[in-house]
RNA sequence: CCGGGAGGCAGGGCAAUCGCCGAAGCGGAGCCGCGCAUGCGGCUGGCGUUUCGGAGGAAAGUCCGGGCUCCAAAGAGCAAGAUGGUCGAUAACGUCGACCGGCCGCAAGGCUAGGGAAAGUGCAACAGAAAGCAAACCGCCAGCGGGAGGAAACUCCGCGGGUAAGGGUGAAACGGUGGGGUAAGAGCCCACCAGGACGGGGGGUGACUCUCGUCGCUUGGUAAACCCCAUCUGGAGCAAGAUCCAGCAGAAUGAGUCCGCUUAUGGCGGACGCGUCGUUGCUCGUGACGUCAACAUUCGGGUAGAUCGCUUGAGGACGCAAGCAAUUGCGGUCCCAGAUGAAUGAUUGCCCGCGACGCUCCCUUGGGAGUUUCGCGACAGAACCCGGCUUAUAUGCCUCCCGGAGUU
RNA sequence: CGGGGUGUAGCGCAGUCUGGCUAGCGCAUCUGGUUUGGGACCAGAGGGUCGUAGGUUCGAAUCCUAUCACCCCGA
């Protein structure tokens, strides 16, 4: 098993303090289809890190949660597809209705829109 | 069987793969301490792995009540607010239980802020004569004037009176019916009925109720109008609060005046003045702290962050006992989420429940049984913890009761 | 967690404190007039479960209670 893909979750895979979502969300290029929409900024490191924002007018706690474990699930499965070493913010784009398959599609996409946008270390 | 009423329970299940949070264990890694050393002990937002646990009946709304923590103190008064039949339950409540009164319903049952209006103040549009020390618009009544008409009876007009029985208005008009009485009338008097006050007796812990007597006493509504009465409430909230503290900025002390003591360019104490703070509506009482700056000396406070608070509790299920019940007592037994950009999940398959179209079979209309496919499976996510209340909720199930029809 | 506010015609508001007079005002809509036509202007008309449900009262947009939705603050 030396080949198997890294599908863990742990905290440093996550955005965890207030002042990160506020520099990802002043200084970050966005992306966004008709899903979600994308913040991002280049890492200190190589590993990607994943940070959730749902307005509370998206819906009730549960749906919120929907939301959240949906995009979690689909950036903790594709870890490797993913560009290395970005800081993203993802929240849903208004309107959208959360969809597994929607959001792991999304997910890739346009993460490699902004790895392309984004300059070089 | 039909219709209705009351209450309760459940809130999809299993499996596979990949994950998340917590606790405990093991392995290895790093660091620290001891030791000459093999090694031993301790620590860690770290790595791997194993086991165990991981949302609700409402976790929701945040409408009440507590625990807990802090506010120097929670002292007094005022203000403000809340509650409002009685008795009980409870840590407490605006909650719950039982009962009383009122209203609704054929009934089972349901609803009920239900203290005081003979303490005071206020309010009642329109209509109506009049809307609360009662009052005379029409009507009714006798009297006076003799003004008008008439043969007269009498009628009309005027005057000051009597009258709440009749009229119409209104949500509401100062008890109801009958009789007597009277000029006409009126609880003015009488009988019965309704209510009230007072007194006595029976029942009940009590709200209240039953009953007897006396008084003709009949005094309207509104307090979810002000108000009065009784009872209750200090305030803020786990972002409370406690601990360790980067950075940055800074703070404290020495030194207001007077007096006293003294180990004497200093130190200590007291008084006065001034200023600041403080219980979070106001006042009072009782307090705490400081005494310009420059300069010197010394360091505290505490932000980011981290840790604790943080889950064993008015706890759960069970049994026995007390009580109509709410609930309580005793016994052994169980440990059952603790996140913090915030875990408790994602995907797939099978099963389960419900619905629809179709097919097959049974059969008297109509239903029942089986089955393929498709669709649906609610409301909703712990954030310090409890007790309630309220609201949302697909579907399924259970118990008791009432009315009607029917069978034996 | 705590505090505050709003809900009335298609839109924006008043009326609520102190219950009754007609639920009013502006814009918009419709009809008519004016104009060659349109705009503007003039005249008139329609349009309201006063967020919802109970209650108090003779009577409720207004008072009380509960509830729903939305918005804004503070820590």
């Amino acid at each position: 098993m030396p080949s198997e893909s890294n599908q863990r979750f742990p905290k440093q895979a996550r955005i965890t303090h207030q002042r990160d979502f506020e520099l990802v969300f002043r200084s970050g290029t966005v992306a966004a289809d008709n899903v979600l929409v994308v913040h991002a900024i280049r890492s200190e490191s190589d590993r990607c890190r994943l940070g959730i924002s749902i307005s509370r007018r998206v819906g009730n706690a549960v749906v919120r949660n929907r939301w959240k474990r949906l995009i979690r699930e689909a950036f903790r499965r594709q870890q490797d597809a993913l560009p290395a070493g970005l800081d993203m913010i993802i929240r849903p784009k208004r309107g959208a209705v959360p969809d597994h398959d929607a959001i792991r599609r999304s997910v890739v996409y346009l993460s490699k829109k902004l790895d392309r946008r984004l300059p070089n270390k």
